[in-house]
RNA sequence: GGCGGUGUAGCUCAGUUGGUUAGAGCAACGGAAUCAUAAUCCGUGGGUCCGGGGUUCAAGUCCCUGCACCGCUACCA
């Protein structure tokens, strides 16, 4: 395969407006830009889009909640992701956001496609139907049983759905997923990394329902055309931003180019892998284009083991990332502390390590330790080549062998690997210096062989800053200047070179390029606990709603055929309940007889496995470590807490 | 419980269609060197390639089985 012989589209997410940015979200932004990059370099056509989803009922209620129009709420957000984005130096072509006037005229144009349109099988690919089903407003969509957890609640929200009925339209999926599936088999559509193509093929074995494409009660929304009382519901509006940027509703030149006539690339996370693999490419074979050529999902990360969460104040944000190491640095960093497209997990000193190991050693060392040693002879200057030896033409080689590397990696969009490309050159220069002993030749006042050594590596540099461009744009042009060459590199092909500086220019180095740091033990980006502790605040009247009382545990039995479940008897005071709670792999029956626990009372009922539990126990949980809430000292059931 | 995946040096991982002394980066240790940002270079890993069984002249690599962890998902292919 020759990918780099056609134009290249990439694609992040859009990113949820309500949403701040934060290393998650920079991390896919940050891979799409280098990936772009890269390409340009290559001189492969790019187009690089990302953008924001600013449609949905939270949004609007957001608002509300402002005192803010939904219009003036969303163009506040999506500022703060097209600052980070500008602090990451990233450099998108287009920036979409689904409130766009032309957004919204390319959904409505791309639904009326789907609704004209027929399924294989003869029917029409878009019907009314009714939708019966669990609504979580928080997530602004219908849960099934099975998408909530053992106490009824919305996994995400932990809020208990409510039950809603309403007229909605239906895309009829399950008259294409026979054609997407072998799109999909046969890598027309390429999911990346593999394992996670046999994770969407096993999606299609587990079954798959038609969806929902409008809701009835929204009003923040893309009007459905053929029935403007129904607004689009998300994947319809947001998937297709991925071609109203580039022209679906009005510019159907440049849409031919970037969609049809380029390599098309979505970047995503896991978390809407189904939405993309599947969703996408069905709607797509409905309006009658073509699907994406490949869909790349990466890995999420993890900080210290764990999640990052608004709740645990571990959230780290791009702006606190770049403030400490600058953004090229921070670039680099966040793609390569561990493989992309699988999950990772930052530790909190591994940046600085990390740092230290690759750029200042390496990669910054380097080019102080072959500047400096031109001082004296050459004055500071490029100097002449002498007769190159085996080493030098060995030294070509290999080099040339690298940016091979480079190419191929970025070929199949590995980002990683493209940095290892730059990073083994600059481990060969090192040791290519070494061998050479050049401050031995300088005593020895060899200076035509000192001449060939140094003006070799600095030329060896000069191809890591053409490498590395991508990844760390500011960086090399800063290091290009110091070599006095082309502050921005045309193509890959110069790192192939060996002679392109300009004999007698003068080197320019003042400074380490990349200072090492010390490496603190825990100082590293502050996390925003306070900030998350003042957005959660609830008041007093808040809390007074929960209600809360003790209650001594008569009966547990284990609910059998599950592997967290346990239904227990309970007495609060005079009553007696039944609740059931997922804490079975914790507490063995035998353990929770006769003890006091805390119970929310006032939660409303739920079936679990076709079992009613009236109530929620308290337990605390960090990992996977659970424990019970008990006494300090005996009270008897019944008793409130507050 | 089902399906899928993973299990290789202290850590993160590579290991093609089974074939000579199992590799890389980081960390550690020893040495060299001293141009450089205490950077660099060289050397060092008695690793049961998770355990057990099998196929084979030959298995980290294939088959069976047990265990552990992860992902998706739950009366279910």
């Amino acid at each position: 395969m020759n990918e780099l012989s056609r134009a290249f589209y990439i694609t992040t997410p859009i990113y949820y407006v309500n949403d701040r940015p934060h290393i998650g979200h920079g991390y896919s932004t940050v891979a799409a830009d280098v990936l772009a990059r890269y390409h340009k370099l290559f001189g492969v056509e790019s187009f690089f889009l990302t953008g924001t989803d600013e449609h949905s009922f939270n949004v609007q209620k957001a608002a509300e909640k402002a005192g803010k129009t939904p219009r003036e709420l969303v163009d506040a957000n999506a500022q703060f992701f097209k600052d980070a984005w500008k602090k990451l130096k990233i450099e998108n072509n287009y920036f979409v956001r689904t409130t766009d006037e032309r957004h919204k005229e390319a959904v409505q144009r791309f639904i009326t496609k789907l609704h004209e349109a027929t399924t294989p099988d003869g029917k029409p690919a878009v019907y009314a139907g009714e939708y019966k089903g669990l609504y979580c407003v928080g997530c602004e969509k219908f849960l099934t049983e099975k998408d909530l957890t053992e106490e009824g609640l919305c996994p995400d929200h932990l809020v208990e759905p409510e039950s809603l009925s309403e007229k909605n339209y239906f895309f009829r999926l399950t008259s294409y997923l026979d054609q997407v599936k072998e799109l999909i088999e046969t890598d027309k559509v390429r999911i990346l990394p593999k394992e996670r193509k046999n994770e969407v093929l096993g999606l299609f074995k587990q079954g798959l329902e038609d969806f929902s494409i409008s809701r009835e009660k929204a009003t923040w929304g893309v009007s459905i055309p053929f029935d403007p009382d129904q607004k689009a519901y998300v994947w319809v509006d947001a998937l297709p931003n991925y071609i109203s940027a580039i022209g679906y509703g009005d510019d159907r030149d440049t849409f031919e180019k970037w969609w049809n006539g380029a390599r098309v690339v979505h970047i995503i996370g896991k978390d809407i892998l189904k939405f993309h693999a599947i969703f996408w490419p069905a709607m797509l074979l409905a309006a009658e284009e073509k699907p994406p050529d490949t869909i790349y999902i990466h890995g999420y990360f993890t900080v210290d083991g764990q999640k990052m969460s608004k709740s645990l104040g571990n959230v780290i944000s791009n702006e606190e990332l770049v403030e400490r190491f600058g953004a090229d640095v921070s670039r680099y960093l966040m793609l390569n502390m561990f493989p992309f497209g699988t999950d990772g997990d930052i530790r909190i000193d591994g940046f600085c390590r990390k740092y230290n190991a690759d750029l200042a050693n390496d990669f910054g060392n380097l080019v102080s330790r072959s500047a400096k040693l031109t001082k004296k002879p050459f004055g500071g200057k490029v100097p002449p080549f002498g007769e190159l030896t085996g080493d030098e033409k060995a030294l070509h080689e290999s080099i040339k062998s690298s940016v091979r590397k480079c190419r191929e990696q970025v070929e199949s969009l590995n980002p990683n690997g493209a940095a290892d490309s730059f990073m083994d050159v600059c481990r060969k220069l090192n040791r290519y210096f070494d061998s050479q002993k050049p401050w031995a030749l300088a005593k020895q006042g060899k200076t035509d062989r000192l001449g060939t050594v140094l003006r070799t590596t600095l030329e060896g540099i000069r191809c890591v800053s053409v490498m590395a461009y991508p990844y760390m744009p500011n960086k090399c042009r800063e290091l290009r200047e110091i070599l006095a060459t082309d502050p921005v590199p045309k193509s890959l092909d110069e790192a192939e070179s060996l002679e392109l500086l300009i004999e007698g220019s003068e080197i320019k180095l003042d400074s380490p390029l990349f200072p090492r740091l010390e490496e603190p033990k825990t100082d590293m980006p502050e996390t925003d606990a306070k900030e998350s502790e003042v957005d959660n605040l609830i008041s007093i009247d808040d809390f007074a709603r929960v209600q809360l009382k003790i209650a001594e545990v008569l009966e547990v039995e284990k609910v059998p055929r599950t592997d967290k479940l346990i239904k227990l008897q309970i007495r609060i005071g005079e009553e007696k309940r039944q609740i059931v709670a997922g804490i079975a792999e914790h507490y063995t029956p035998d353990q929770l007889i006769g003890k006091k626990i805390v119970v929310v009372t006032n939660l409303q009922p739920a079936k679990l496995r076709g079992i009613e539990s009236n109530g929620m126990l308290l337990a605390a949980s960090e990992g996977d470590k659970l424990a019970l809430l008990t006494l300090d000292s005996d009270l008897p059931s019944g008793a409130t807490i507050s």
